[in-house]
DNA sequence: ACTTTTTTGTGTCCTTGTCAACAAAAAACA
DNA sequence: TGTTTTTTGTTGACAAGGACACAAAAAAGT
């Protein structure tokens, strides 16, 4: 394995464990809600005008798995839905009160992972971290393009099948 | 948010644009196998006497899960399995002639897959390799022993509750 | 030796998420 | 304006994977 290799793979092992251990602990503090639904109340929680969509976006999901998730949060009474006058069409999300104490739960312990793993950046200079964060920023926007290729491939093929 | 949390935000958008991006290639060339299904060819043929426990450790699944993919690629032929004279418990894969061929397609997607993000690696000196390598590896360790406390700890509970 | 614990693989049930199809609203277009 | 296309959210059927329980074998204790 070469290195270009090995940093991916690092990092990927780094985050299966990341996630593993911190579900672990999650599960401790909040165990009668689901690790999905702490992310749909975590995200609505921090962002204004949360909607399916959106939420489907940024955990990489379908909306029809969101569809579902929200409709249990709403059913659990942690979020509700609204609607703007002028927009028929799209529901959108805010944190109930209930909703909003899960939410201080999770940022709480947010804080304790954080803590957990802080030793890990204590002798990293801001300069490698600067150094990473611009290797994975590029590497972001290479694969936006190639994603965007396709949807370019997409509509022409679809275009050639009109 | 602060560079910590953006540095692993960062590779995880990224992870997961390269996994959705691999998996739509993916299913161009190999459309009648499932992810899972290939990523199981792929470990049994560059591994040696690979069983149901390493291929679960290895992608972070249940024992369960692989058991049935596996079970799955020996119906197919894909897989056969085999035991050794003096083990009756564990049972090992190698991939059949078929699952060979499937093998061969994949890695030449996967050197595909390098040379479509060559270009991000161009101007990464040696130096920031080893530098995002050297960090990951200690984030892992770090995370090992956290897992490991864990461990310790669950077997001190099983032992209180005797 | 023999008893207990751990490891290994499997089967069953259940949860979660995807896919495909859909209706309703909005946006684009002519 | 009226028509078509796209966006948005939802549902039902289905598949993938996890939790749990289990049996058989191996390893560890004693």
């Amino acid at each position: 394995m070469n290195k270009e290799e090995q940093v991916l793979a690092e990092f990927w092992d780094l985050f299966n464990k990341k996630i593993w251990l911190d579900a672990y602990k999650m599960k401790e503090s909040l165990k009668e809600y689901k690790p999905s639904e702490i992310h749909c109340i975590e995200y609505i929680g921090k962002s204004e005008d949360s909607n399916v969509t959106k939420l489907a976006e940024t955990f990489y999901m379908t909306r029809s798995a969101i569809s579902k998730i929200t409709k249990k949060l709403i059913e659990k009474g942690l979020i509700d839905s609204y609607q703007k006058p002028d927009n028929k069409k799209e529901i959108y999300f805010r944190l109930t009160e209930q909703g909003n104490a899960i939410y201080k739960v999770h940022e709480k312990l947010h804080k304790e992972f954080q803590d957990r793993d802080k030793a890990v950046f204590e002798h990293i200079s801001e300069k490698q971290l600067d150094s990473m964060i611009g290797f994975a920023e590029k590497y972001n926007k290479h694969l936006d393009a190639e994603i965007n290729k396709l949807g370019v491939d997409l509509k022409s093929e679809s275009f050639d099948k009109l």
